[in-house]
DNA sequence: AATGAATGAGTTTTCATTCAT
DNA sequence: GATGAATGAAAACTCATTCAT
């Protein structure tokens, strides 16, 4: 890679990574580009360079931080060697709650955006590639799984909006209870959906 | 009730509800005060006698449209003379459910808030009295219930953030299903969720 | 007329003194809106009380500067007693032309402006009464006139275009002849336009 | 020429000929020196290797068009064989004329710039010979007429304002009448203005 | 209590121009 | 000659808030 083109990818990250400590800090709204320029150490005219308006930074920001996530929880669901769906996606939500509660500004960053909405028709389109693409993964684990499901997306809806809700505020104010203390409780529910909505052994 | 206060009331009233409908149609921040002012009819200035800012008409618009649509669901259940806890619970829920798909608007303002925040933080202050307040009432069935439960609290957030998280996409955008066809699914696990929760039989 | 009321106009009229002075000075382009606050000493959120944005003071300006150039010339025309259509003509036309030689600035601002499209399509329609409309006036005139004539609205379109033309460089830079050297051509050739597009004597 | 030049030139007529669209497309205050640049495939520097800034291209490109305009009537003047002034002069107008109705994109960029202080002081510098100098042949053929002129100056000074004025609207619009039938009444007008201007036979 | 004119800091966005490569 | 990333001054416009009436 060139010199010019090194340097064009570190203003672009300065900008992005600017951006999104005060996006945490200071919200959405009260994050001015200017705030965001002067943080980067570059001028309000390269802002433009890059982005097309303060909604596009927050954009790829948000599609870049769930990718890494979901691509560390994917990555370590292969190593694992899990072979039960029913296990595997126990893991998959545990190794993304870690990385959440390990970075809370991850959650205040994707939290009103980690919904099921957002895996339809945000991730499966931004930047993961096919093989990434959480639903695409969801659907390969699934035709490897020992029973079939009478709804399967529903059942995904209904575990994404379950375990997002009530991680919320578990990770950011330990409320109603610390994550680590909450989570039997979620993992329990989510075995309990997946359970429940079995229809029969496949094959 | 003087004629002035009549006067007054109106005012305020007319404030509300230019604020929430254009809250509903053009968004929060996309809305001014001018916008409020021009819609209600009355002068700039006399915004500020009634509300700090534009965050407090919102937050008295939430807790004022929430609190009828508890109060509709209370007083129904109360006429209902259901007496098994698991099932006022659902009824409950679908009674609000019910609300919420005939006013989408309702789910448009109250989307984001309503989660378990909301009850713990501000629903138990604000508008509604002790008798009204959501979680009191949760307490009273709970303690009339033929079961106990391991952890309540944490019963109804899971509850909660399943039922509202579930819900949101489905009235607005009937994605994954139609709510009809969603509630199914929904009652199984909140069912399942309370039946699994259960400790012992009460007494 | 109230106080507040005699203070708004003041701000208006301040507001557009600036404006005329900026836009004959600098010109409209390079003339900004905070200089046009800055010189009428209001605060720039108040020029967006009075006008839409930089052409909508611009075109007040127009229509209030030419409206008063052609009140005057019509007012004189009356007194003058002048009968004759052809002298009314000229009459008005060198009572025009006279102020604008005394009032160079005048002409900066509606040089450009100064055609038959403005006459056609804004002013009559802008700040002028019916009685005082440009166009309306002349066909009062013409319905007076000892003669008919072949295309009244083509000649009154060569005369404005041949005296707006030629009265421009002459009064800005003394080009290609000072305005009073140049009168007695031009005024040749309007009378001739006229003589030469009469049809028959009326009646 | 060698290779290198031709691109070079290859450059400024892509340039010349980027410009010359937007600014009648979009105007001359709305087009951008990036949007110049782009359409011409070029870089941003390389506007600054042929051109000062964005009033020069466009000086550029007037000259360079009515000298277009002005050859080309020059040219059929002399074929035509026509010998007497006044049919001369007729005769050049007509050509220009026409060459405007046939392509509307002309009047448009030279439009407010088609007056007698053109002909003046810009094209008689500009990119004219001496001998297409439009004033220098305006003498020319003066020199060879039946009559001479009170004053030439301001004869062809009137004229060119008259018809320069009379066109434009003609053209863009068909106000107040198409091209094709307001023109008897300029052409009327400029016999009668040369035929009043006579002052004797030459000679 | 009610008004609404006035404020001016703050925001987004554009764009001519420079200069290291 | 040619490039195009970077600049930053300057523009238009918004809007919550105040306060004299």
């Amino acid at each position: 890679m060139k010199r010019i083109d090194m340097n064009k990818k570190k203003k672009r990250e300065s900008l992005l990574d600017s951006a999104f400590s005060l996006f945490i800090n200071n919200g959405f709204h009260k994050t001015s580009i200017s705030d965001i320029v002067e943080a980067a150490g570059v001028a309000k005219g390269t802002f433009y360079l890059y982005f097309k308006d303060k909604s596009d930074i927050r954009n790829h920001l948000i599609s870049h931080k769930a990718s890494l996530v979901f691509h560390n929880a994917y990555r370590s669901l292969t190593d694992s060697g899990i072979t039960d769906f029913e296990e595997q996606v126990i893991f998959f939500i545990d190794h993304i709650l870690n990385q959440f509660s390990e970075d809370r500004q991850l959650v205040l960053l994707l939290s009103k955006h980690l919904s099921w909405g957002m895996f339809k028709n945000f991730l499966s389109a931004a930047e993961l590639k096919d093989s990434e693409n959480i639903l695409g993964i969801f659907h390969n684990l699934l035709s490897e799984a020992a029973y079939t499901y009478r709804n399967p997306e529903v059942m995904i809806y209904m575990i994404v909006e379950l375990v997002s809700g009530t991680s919320y505020n578990s990770i950011l104010y330990g409320q109603p209870l610390p994550l680590e203390q909450l989570k039997p409780y979620i993992y329990d529910t989510v075995r309990n959906i997946m359970k429940n909505e079995r229809v029969k052994p496949a094959h």
